[in-house]
DNA sequence: TTATTTAACTAATGATTGTTAGTTTTATAA
DNA sequence: TTATAAAACTAACAATCATTAGTTAAATAA
């Protein structure tokens, strides 16, 4: 099993000059944690198996531990899944807050808008899969303010639709229909690069902007 | 629990006139057996909690009897899955069958499609939100058929849209990526009409077309 | 009515689940 | 080196899972 970005060429931590007690190195450079790797091998069976169907045993069994071991690193198996989830729902709350704030245009906010999911899918596929079909799995407070950010985030693109259809950059299409079909679209783009990396992600892009901003009939 | 369409006003078989020993009635005069209620209900919890987290004791409860008793109708839980699945899976094959064999323009064709979409996510909400969430823990060899059904719809969409772009109707679009936006967005579209069954079928049908086809931009 | 079938029930099965306790090994700090 | 802390281990826990066996009640057919 591959970790995103960072395939399993570990070095332990004697080789470190760093003070931090457990860090490790992988071929990007990037350091992570034990906790950190965990989360990535879980990040990967959840998105093929799913959370329930996902045992601490397999999580364990893909680290290379025995499952009770992960108990040194994380304090249960719900924390693993709300800090994958929390974290990359973050992120896109992040992203939305700077289009937002920009002085851009709807149209160009739109398209920043699918630029920053693309980034996030190849980036971290397993992370964004997980967010679209494993939310149901959070227990409170997650599932709570997982379903606020998700509102609010869907309020947004509703906000810059309408600004663009008052500004008549957009035709007068049905906001919530818009905002909905588009963020489909973008949430579920995953599952349809996972089988197709070799595109160049500005390639996609450029395609996707085309496809989803000025349709597919003849002008 | 509303099973789909049939409110659970049920009478009982000693009213009936049929020789059929189980048949039951609900308001909308339909007949269903004590399978297609169980698998009805379970289609609910399968949708709201997933596959693997519902027990057959969630299901029973729900029916209204002890989780042994199921299996006096059923053979096991991964058989109410896959009829489910394979049912829906077929009424959409049929479907796109039926569209592929009419005589009907390539935009023509796309609009029954996203008419075809709409009529089963509001007439059977449930079965359409497993088929795309849920087809995961499909076991072999309902997995396999399942996936070779959908990659066959996925094919009959870009066949389309590619006739489309010869015969000038449509731009010249990535037909994968085209595709795959449009069947996205009809996938989830019974998670927005979910909190939204206000809207009227035939307008959902018309804004949609707009949305997927035209595209939102000015023209 | 009686005989037969259908479908509910209770009780229990073995397997698997997440998690804890206690112990041993490994790595760091003195 | 020795002392200490970190992280692995084995073994077991109680809970829950899908499913089976055996039994009882209800509905149908004679």
């Amino acid at each position: 099993m591959i970790i995103e970005n960072c395939p399993l060429i570990l070095i332990g931590p004697k080789h470190l000059t760093t003070s931090h007690p457990n860090f490790y190195i992988c071929r990007n450079h990037a350091s992570m944690t034990k906790k950190e790797i965990i989360k990535q091998h879980a990040a990967c069976l959840f998105r093929l198996k799913g959370y329930k169907a996902t045992s601490m045993r397999d999580i364990a069994h893909e680290v290379g531990m025995e499952a009770a071991s992960l108990y040194n690193h994380i304090s249960n198996k719900q924390e693993i899944l709300a800090e994958l989830m929390m974290h990359i729902a973050e992120l896109f709350t992040e992203g939305m807050e700077n289009i937002q704030n920009s002085s851009l245009s709807p149209r160009e906010k739109m398209e920043r808008l699918i630029a920053l999911h693309i980034r996030y899918t190849v980036e971290k596929p397993d992370a964004v899969a997980i967010i679209t079909s494993e939310w149901v799995h959070l227990e409170e407070p997650h599932h709570k303010s997982y379903l606020l950010l998700r509102s609010a985030y869907e309020h947004n693109i509703q906000n810059i639709i309408e600004t663009g259809i008052q500004e008549k950059q957009f035709a007068k299409v049905d906001t919530q229909i818009a905002a909905f079909s588009i963020l489909s679209t973008l949430r579920w783009l995953y599952s349809w690069y996972h089988q197709q990396e070799s595109i160049n992600p500005l390639e996609l892009e450029q395609k996707m902007i085309q496809c989803l901003l000025d349709g597919i009939a003849i002008r």
